[in-house]
DNA sequence: AAAATTTTCGTGTGCGCACACATTATTAAA
DNA sequence: TTTAATAATGTGTGCGCACACGAAAATTTT
């Protein structure tokens, strides 16, 4: 199956479409480039007359600027900051997004547009307002954050918009904020949609619990936007059995953790389906006695390594993606067609809610994997 | 670091990291920039000793041509054919991969990639025939083809392959050709995916229902493979029922076609699940009574706006996608790759087999969306 | 009416690279 | 040794556009 002799290309010596230059519209318009070049670009100095002219002669021939030529010519280089957590070996969800970043970073590099990481310790507030600060004195053009910390947020944001510069939030969606757009999951559908798949597997009204940790709620509103979308799933189908809630101190698999989860299984014998609406399945996962893994179906989110493990040895069922790597591809993207293209994204940019399963997971994140291994 | 501010976005005169340049190079090395341009390009004529240490010095420096300067500057011009079935209202599966190649096409223009189309009637040979001839006569630099007709492709093939023009086939893999790749769906397994939720729905050994037509089993491999998948998945699963096969002669919404489901149906009342292994669940769904569907969980193919109406109405539960828009753009993409840079793709591109649900449809195929209004 | 402004427009340069062509160094043939 | 042939390297131009600068035309001021 191997392909042709690569010398063997055929190449075309001319356009078969003509491709329509300032150039021609300056012929055709009897002014000089300068000039057209004034009117693409909104500089000024044009009168009324020709400006309409040359507008209506663009539009005649349906003309866009080259891209390529435009990025190659072009002296304006963009700065875009990025402040989003460290990844650890522990803690490995936030490669993701800093791939995607990366990639998209040398994708674009070419085009003048300069990435620059601030990465901060999740678990520390000090670190993300030091790098905030650190930021902050570069003047970038934009600003990408993981808003993780509020109150800080609140605060370095102020400073940015003082400067007039536009920023956008990265994965954690947070009101209240004049965030050009929010890139991620629509965290209330996609734990509806757990809900659903929870129950699917399911007969008849079984008992499901939802595990997660009190950090993980009071940080962000993203987890508890997954329960309560859940949750919303069972009570609109009128069952008699709600979710119940076990609420842990930490995700870690220490005897505290351990105890708890098993004293509470046993406690509740009907409970059938675990949902953990974060990415640490794979520790709950090890908090349960091998013995008793397969008596329960589990669905959680992110296709962290871990998880995935998880998956092909069948002790998940379900994991939800966020499409993580892709998030942080795309934002770059957004921000880049802001800046050269002066587009204006939407709202809030939605990513798909991927369902992952042990078959399908080895097709999904092929960019991620392509790209760490340097073929992309 | 200066911040200029126009119209508010800061913009930088220097880059913070230096860009290394084909004229650092050569001066580095004590050459001329046209020498460091044919080692880079293997034009020969080089010696040996300034080779290597030209080679070095890129090395070093970690160099790669900056794509921007080097398509505008390029000459070359590459045509890419395109060999892709026609849509109609009433067979629109084929719009996607179309509207993923256009927006690829458009991406890649100012690369000096040219996109002609040659869409023929994917039920007429002869279409087919013709416009592979008429493709033929354009000496095209590399050609995408949809093998739908399995002894004309033999023949045109070989046409390819002595004036050595590569090409890659599209969503349908078929063996015994050099082709240079297949892009397309793993279909085997997502069929056996398909079986897996089938079989998740319900929580015993439960009787389900295959139906697919003669036809599209007999021209090509994807509907078989699904089968496959699908069965062997209750294979494995040591059930006493296994899937029953139900073959109907055509794909519509005629008496005998209700007729026969009906019958069937009635027949083996055990029946709860169906699954139709082609794009076309959404005629099944209207050949069952509408006071009926309820009774039967379906799992189909493929989100066309027919079938994502089944799924929002809630007649079908799964749809298995084979992601038809990002084949046809990953096509053109990696055509390109191999035009440009030479890069030679694997033999096989599996796209991720996505599972859509009335959920989480709308934040799929958000691209194909975007770029039919315009935004993209 | 001439000078001073301001508006409008043309010209020139370079971005980084591809590639044709010109030139020089090296080797082979006479 | 001289000349012809070939190998090795240098030079120059342009891709389409952005943008600084300067020239010309229109307008206002003196």
């Amino acid at each position: 199956m191997v392909g042709l002799r690569i010398t063997g290309i055929h190449i075309l010596t001319a356009w078969s479409i003509k491709m329509v230059t300032i150039k021609d519209i300056a012929r055709e318009a009897q002014v000089s480039e300068g000039t057209v070049d004034r009117v693409l670009h909104n500089r000024g100095g044009v009168s009324k007359q020709t400006e309409t002219k040359i507008k209506a002669i663009l539009k005649k021939h349906n003309f866009t600027i080259n891209p390529v030529a435009s990025a190659l010519a072009s002296k304006n280089k963009y700065h875009i900051a990025v402040l989003i957590p460290k990844f650890s070996d522990t803690d490995i969800f936030w490669k993701s997004p800093y791939m995607g970043i990366q990639k998209a970073a040398h994708d674009y590099r070419s085009f003048g547009i300069d990435v620059r990481f601030y990465r901060f310790d999740q678990y520390d507030s000090r670190s993300y307002e030091n790098h905030f600060k650190a930021l902050l004195r570069t003047t970038p053009s934009i600003v990408l954050v993981v808003p993780l910390f509020l109150k800080e947020t609140k605060r370095f944001v102020g400073e940015l918009e003082q400067q007039s510069i536009p920023y956008m939030f990265l994965n954690i969606d947070v009101q209240g904020f004049h965030n050009m757009t929010f890139i991620g999951q629509d965290s209330y559908t996609a734990g509806y949609l757990a809900g659903k798949l929870m129950h699917s597997i399911f007969s008849e009204d079984t008992n499901v619990l939802i595990i997660h940790s009190k950090h993980n709620t009071s940080v962000n509103q993203t987890v508890s936007k997954r329960i309560e979308g859940f949750t919303d799933f069972f009570a609109k189908q009128h069952f008699k059995n709600r979710p119940l809630i076990l609420k842990i101190d930490a995700f870690n698999t220490s005897k505290e953790t351990k105890a708890a989860i098993t004293t509470f299984l046993k406690k509740h014998p009907k409970v059938k389906g675990l949902f953990i609406p974060s990415s640490r399945i794979n520790i709950i996962v090890d908090c349960i006695a091998p013995a008793l893994l397969k008596h329960y179906r589990m669905i959680g989110f992110d296709n962290t390594p871990k998880n995935i493990e998880c998956l092909e040895n069948e002790s998940v069922s379900f994991l939800i993606s966020q499409k993580p790597f892709d998030q942080g591809y795309e934002s770059i993207q957004v921000m880049a067609d802001y800046l050269l293209k002066k587009k204006i994204p939407n709202d809030k940019i939605y990513l798909p809610i991927d369902i992952l399963t042990k078959e399908n997971v080895k097709y999904n994140e092929r960019n991620e994997l392509l790209f760490e291994m340097g073929n992309l």
